[in-house]
DNA sequence: TTGACTTGGTTGCCATGGCATATATCGTAA
DNA sequence: TTACGATATATGCCATGGCAACCAAGTCAA
């Protein structure tokens, strides 16, 4: 038969609309409820979780984990920057670089900021996820996303 | 036990994260094979495809498949207008809004983009989503699309 | 040491999207 | 018919990301 252990190759195309429409509403939301409740949005909370688990990440730690930009990711740490939660370091075994961190404010936000993103994101999949089958696509995207990083598609060039 | 048919809720915070990741890199990837073989990206290429599959769309259509604001696709369709790939109809019936179609130019363009969009997902994802696992997500992922649209999650304000 | 090449980061320019506002049109009730 | 509120879209301003140009610093070889 033609989709014979294809896995639904067929579906693709309604895969990556289904995909793109789940992260943007889920994006979109999140958004909306962290800036009511913490004054930031999504992007900033993730990175802010990025650097209390991996302190004395560098700017092109955060590009490449984000698949964006080095311009961007700069640019996203000088606004956190701004606002003190984050301080760039100067490495000591590299003067290019600095090495990044949370100062204590940061943490204190990342840490009431993550009870509102984890609550909402159990919101609004209700019902979606549960089950073996949402057991199995976390697992899905899971791999799909190593495969992506191992084989390095998708990073942008700046 | 703690877990009891939670579908694996703690692990929800993974799956956005997963989920991001790969809609990242699988939208740049395709942006840069679409701009290079059609000179539109990935965005361009599902405004084509929604036309062609829904002829006669209106504006706020578009906005609401694709959770965007109704300025954002406005413009989106301006761009695709100065193209020659999509013509604004008068709706006769309602003359606030327009009927939006395909050109012969915008018609050829999105079959030619297609071939390239659906080969390259296959590329990209090839061996992540095989087997019933990865069917397994593809439903999870549109059952979980459907509830957020049910409930007009994420759709931004203007 | 010096010079060529590489690498990490910052900055400027441009494109795109969100949101607020403006405009045209519609529907309805007086 | 007119007046008023609602609706569909267009437009302007701002924020953010990609990309390219640039700068500083590291590496390596002669």
């Amino acid at each position: 038969m033609a989709t014979k252990s294809s896995g639904g190759r067929a579906h693709l195309p309604g895969f990556f609309a289904d995909l793109v429409r789940c992260e943007t509403r889920l994006y979109n939301a999140l958004n909306d409820r962290l800036r009511a409740r913490h004054g930031i949005v999504t992007s900033q909370f993730e990175f802010l979780r990025c650097l209390r688990d991996h302190p004395g990440s560098r700017v092109a730690d955060l590009a490449s984990e984000f698949a964006i930009g080095i311009g961007a990711a700069s640019k996203g740490i000088d606004r956190l920057e701004k606002q003190a939660w984050v301080t760039r370091r100067t490495n000591p075994s590299d003067r290019r670089s600095s090495l990044l961190d949370l100062t204590d404010d940061g943490l204190r936000l990342v840490e009431a900021a993550e009870v509102t993103f984890t609550e909402t994101l159990a919101e609004l999949t209700a019902g979606s996820l549960d089950g073996p089958t949402g057991l199995a696509a976390m697992q899905a995207l899971s791999a799909l996303r190593s495969a992506l990083e191992r084989d390095q598609v998708g990073l942008p060039a700046g």
